[in-house]
DNA sequence: CCCTCAAATACAAAGGTTTGCATAAACACA
DNA sequence: TGTGTTTATGCAAACCTTTGTATTTGAGGG
C-alpha cells in the first residue's frame, strides 16, 4: 500500500508548519483566512484525507457506533430487526460523519463480550444496544467507562432502568390496542399466543391483552394464555395440537407475525377458515404482512420513529457530554387492519 | 472518560520496559517464557486492552472490513441482501478477530463516496462490495490503493473483471434452470418479466431463459420478453394492463420473488388461477416464499455460500498480502419447487 | 580469566495528528 | 519611538503502540 500525503506534506507545499495545516483544514478561527484557503486547496488537489487512526488516538474519538443486536437471529427476528432499523440508523449517524460497526451481544459461541471488546479497544464513541439482553454489569461497565449509549426497541428486566437513555415501543398498549380491536369485532373469547422468552416485553403484550379484557368486563381466563417458541413451526404444531381449544375460542392474538402465519396455516389445516372461523390479530407488521392470505392484520411498530430518537439523543450524548437527564420514550404502536381479523374495512 | 491503563503501566508494574510487555502481549517468541507469564497476568488483572488506534497507527491495520451495499434498497431488496447475507458474513470475519462497518456506496444524498471516505481515512483493511454498481473508476482506485476486496453475488459490466476477486451467482444457469422446468411442465408459451434495471444479472437470467427454449426447440419471442420496475405495484399493475397478452401465455417466469408476488395477485384479480391457468416461476428465494398462497417455486440463490466463500479469499488477500491469481467462483443457483409453478412435488 | 555468542531485555524512533504555549509580526495609541 | 495588544504562526509534547537496533546478562569454551 503506498505511503499516504501527511500534513506535513501538505506543510511543505504550503509553506506552514504543520500546526497551521492541521488548524486550517478543521476551519479554525486561529488561522488567517487567506492561510486557510490556500491550505485547503492544496490539500484537496494533492487528495488529502486525515489518518483515522492518527486522529483518534489524540482526540480520543474513533467516529465509530456500535450497533448491537441480541443474540443469533433466526430468520424472522433478521427480517424484522435488520431489515428496518438498520437503514434508518445507518442514514441518521452518517449524516453526522458516524460509521456504523455491527455487532452481536457476543461471537457466535458466545464467549466474547462484543460490548467490553468495543469499548476496552477504544473502538466506539458510543453504542446502541438494540433490544439486547444485556448484563446489569455490562451497563454498570457502560456507565463507568462514560460511554453513551442508548437502548432500543423494548425494555428489558433492568433494576435501575430510570438511570438509562431509552426508546422503546409501548407493548402494553400494542396487546391492549389487539385485543381491543378483537372485542370490539364482538369475540368474547380470545386465545393469546404469548412468545415463550423470558423478556418484558412479551410479559407486556400480555399484560396489555389482559387489561383490554377487564375494561371490557370479560373474564382473563389463565389456560386462554398459552406460551409458545417464536416461530412458525412451535405455532403451527401447537395449534394443530389444540384443536379442543380451538373450538373454545373465537379469535386469536398471535404475538409475532410469523406465529400468526403458523397459526393460520394450522387452523387452515384443521378445516378451519380466518378470519370467518377464527379471527387473527397479529403483531410486528412486518413488511410482507400484506402479501400473505389472508392479509395480516397486525401492531406495528414505528421502527422509523425508534431508530431516528435513539440516534438524535445519542448524537446529542456524543457532542456535548451531556449530562442532560436521560431522554425516556415510550412509543405507541398502532394497528393495521387488513383481512385477517375478519374487520370491514 | 477516564483514562485508561497502557503498555506503559503494565511495564512499571511488571519491572520490564514497554517493548517488552508489547512482545509478551503478542506471543513473540522474544521474550521469556517466564517474563510473558507474569506480563499476561499482570495485563489480565488490571483489564488492560490494547487501544485499537494507536496499534493501527503503526501497524497500518485497522482490523475493520466495509461492507459496501448498492444505492439505497427497497423494501425488498433489503430483506434479499441485508437479513442473509450480513450475518454470516459478520460471523465469518469475527472468527478472525475482523469488525463490520456497513455502509452503502455512497450517503443519503449521494454526495460522498464512501468507498474512497473508508479507503482515504484508512478506516478499511479491506471490502466486501455486494452487487454494487461501483463505477469502473473507483475499482481503479481500490487496484491503485492496495486495498484487498471481493465483488458478490452479480456481475456489473466492468472492462477487465480477470483481474478482480468475486463470487458471483451463476444468473444465466438460473433463469435457465426457471424456464426449463416450466417448459419440462407442458409449457410453450412463457412470459419472461425481466426487471427493469441496466444489470448484467437480470439480462444474464433472461438470457438462460432464451436459452432453455432455444434448446427445447421452441420460438423466442421477443414480445414475451417485457421490462417490469422490480415492485410488488409495478408487477401487479403490468399484468392489470396486459390481459391480452395473458390469453397468450400459461406460464411466467418473474425475475424476482417480489414481482411474481405483484404477478400472482394481479392474476387472480383477473380471475387466473396459480398455477391451475398460469404456472409462476420466481426467483430469490426469500425467506417467506413458502408462507405465500401458492407457495412461491422459485430459484434459491446460495447466499451462504457467496459470503463463506468471499470472507475466505478476502481473509486470504488480507494476511497474505496475496498476490496470488484472483479467485473466480460461480455458483450454482437451484429450483425450489413449490406450488406457483403446478408441479407435483 | 577472557572472549564469544546467544538469549533476553531496553532504548528510541516512528506512525500522523492535535493543542497548549511561546514567539513573531503587525498594528494602534500615546 | 516605545509600549501594549491583537493576530497569526511555529514549536514541541502528547496520544499508545510496534519494531529495528543496541545493550546487558549469563553461559560456555578455550
Amino acid at each position: 500500500m503506498k505511503r499516504n500525503i501527511t500534513i506535513k506534506d501538505i506543510a511543505q507545499l504550503a509553506h506552514v508548519s504543520a500546526s497551521t495545516v492541521s488548524r486550517g483544514l478543521n476551519d479554525s478561527p486561529l488561522v488567517a483566512e487567506e492561510t486557510r484557503v490556500r491550505i485547503q486547496k492544496i490539500a484537496l488537489e494533492h487528495g488529502f484525507s486525515f489518518n483515522t487512526s492518527a486522529r483518534s488516538l489524540i482526540t480520543r474519538k474513533t467516529g465509530i457506533i456500535g450497533l448491537i443486536y441480541p443474540e443469533h437471529f433466526n430468520e424472522y427476528q433478521h427480517s424484522f430487526y435488520l431489515t428496518l432499523l438498520m437503514n434508518k440508523i445507518r442514514d441518521e449517524l452518517e449524516e453526522h460523519e458516524y460509521d456504523l460497526v455491527v455487532k452481536f451481544r457476543t461471537n457466535k459461541n458466545g464467549t466474547v463480550n462484543n460490548i467490553r471488546h468495543l469499548v476496552n479497544g477504544k473502538k466506539v464513541d458510543g453504542l446502541i444496544l438494540v433490544h439486547s439482553k444485556i448484563e446489569q454489569e455490562d451497563l454498570d461497565f457502560l456507565h463507568e467507562n462514560g460511554v453513551p449509549f442508548v437502548l432500543l426497541q423494548a425494555r428489558q428486566y433492568y433494576v435501575n432502568i430510570d438511570r438509562e437513555n431509552w426508546v422503546f415501543v409501548n407493548h402494553r398498549k400494542g396487546g391492549y390496542i389487539a385485543a381491543n380491536h378483537l372485542i370490539s369485532l364482538g369475540h368474547t373469547s380470545i386465545l393469546c399466543m404469548m412468545l415463550d422468552s423470558p423478556q418484558y416485553q412479551f410479559t407486556e403484550r400480555t399484560e396489555g391483552y389482559k387489561q383490554a379484557l377487564q375494561d371490557n368486563h370479560l373474564q382473563v381466563d389463565e389456560d386462554k394464555i398459552v406460551l409458545c417458541d417464536g416461530t412458525f413451526e412451535a405455532s403451527f404444531n401447537f395449534i394443530t395440537e389444540q384443536q379442543e381449544l380451538m373450538k373454545q375460542v373465537t379469535a386469536i392474538f398471535a404475538q409475532t407475525d410469523i406465529m400468526a402465519l403458523g397459526a393460520i396455516e394450522a387452523l387452515q389445516g384443521l378445516g378451519l377458515s380466518v378470519p370467518k372461523d377464527i379471527a387473527v390479530v397479529a403483531y410486528d407488521d412486518i413488511e410482507f404482512g400484506k402479501h400473505f392470505r389472508p392479509k395480516l392484520s397486525t401492531i406495528h411498530q414505528p421502527r422509523d420513529q425508534l431508530a431516528v430518537l435513539g440516534c438524535e439523543r445519542l448524537l446529542e450524548m456524543l457532542d456535548s457530554g451531556s449530562t442532560n437527564p436521560p431522554m425516556q420514550r415510550l412509543i405507541e404502536p398502532y394497528l393495521i387492519v387488513r383481512e385477517s381479523c375478519g374487520a370491514e374495512r
